[in-house]
DNA sequence: ACGTTTATTGATTGACGAGTCAATTAAAAC
DNA sequence: GTTTTAATTGACTCGTCAATCAATAAACGT
């Protein structure tokens, strides 16, 4: 059947297994057979185009940064001020196509990830520069830079803490209802200054 | 050397043994073997105390969550006024004790633990709750139910988004700095209502 | 037509790791 | 002093799984 091209296809495909299969699993044992079954190819096929377990986990990793720095990006553009700038990324962040099951699961996997594989951990790195840089900046013209540094830290704490209570299942809040607790932290703990 | 007595003995010395192996190797791969010959025993005396490696787990998370519970208990006794209670908990969750790599590759490893074994679930559970309670008791004290509603939610996020953060090594924060992110959290989004 | 490249897999290898078991030791009990 | 009983382990079993390889087959270029 060796159709031409097809190696952008199995590497998308595989790519979505990796996380449907984890979101499924809810974890991290997930082999590569089980990965490959779900995109419909042998094992053999998923290390042919990928080389290792570990390169399909950070294409993975890499495929979801992708999709939500696009979310956030998106959200930005239509942002004026600095506290538009902040609900933007808020929303982004629990935006329908982020915050779902597989994702959250996801993300919790690459945290752990982070830990043993350097490439996983430069792949977070990045991400967390990105999102403490864009906070920080909204947040330095609405307050003094000490106290940005501070809100800067706890928003972007506030993001993760709830992405993993997520994960958890435990106490399951709808995507509005997180965004919800993080405006009323961004709205009441602004000083008296400069509004919108 | 059968010497009589041994089992609370070794029993505790795996629990931490496991605790100690999960920060070292920054992850769940690790072996019974290896969590045995750091305990100083058999990987086939561990099974003979724990049964499986599951419960080996179990039981390290259990320790943890004990340590962190009498951390917490210990620091209530203290405090009188709502304030000074969330300010009890937060100090104890960044409490030099608690807030170590071993620890918190720990929590994470628990977290991700959580999504496979019910037993493990069940605990996170139990803790959440607890901490969940404690912060919602004292902010109604200063707050509307609605709003303290979602202070509960925003803290107990921060807290486990902070810890977090530490796993990844990438912005070490010391523990007074966070317990500064938390309180200044505090400070600023309780309403202009009663003080202390 | 024909050799080359791309796609694809079944079968295999090699390692590793959880859990079991029978055997050993020495204290304790009687 | 003999018999339980607790402590302890080396050796073994049985799975599983990542990674490799040789083989097949279809498209492509010439």
């Amino acid at each position: 059947m060796p159709k031409i091209g097809m190696e952008p296809i199995r590497r998308s495909a595989l790519v979505e297994a990796t996380i449907h299969e984890i979101g499924a699993r809810g974890s991290l044992d997930v082999t590569v057979s089980q990965i490959a079954r779900r995109a419909g190819v042998s094992s053999a096929l998923a290390h042919h185009y990928f080389g290792s377990k570990e390169q399909i986990f950070a294409a993975a990793m890499r495929h979801i940064l992708t999709l939500y720095g696009a979310e956030v990006r998106g959200a930005l553009i239509m942002a004026k001020t600095p506290r538009q700038r902040l609900e933007a990324i808020v929303r982004a962040s629990f935006a329908p196509g982020q915050f779902r099951d597989e994702m959250i699961a996801a993300w919790l996997n690459f945290y752990v990830q982070a830990q043993k594989s350097d490439a996983a951990r430069r792949l977070l790195h990045v991400y967390q520069r990105r999102l403490r840089s864009n906070l920080f900046h909204a947040f330095r013209r609405l307050a003094p830079a000490d106290e940005a540094r501070i809100l800067t830290r706890g928003l972007a704490a506030m993001i993760d803490g709830l992405y993993i209570r997520q994960a958890l299942h435990s106490a399951p809040l709808s995507g509005e209802t997180a965004i919800g607790v993080l405006l009323h932290y961004i709205d009441t703990s602004l000083p008296e200054g400069a509004p919108t």
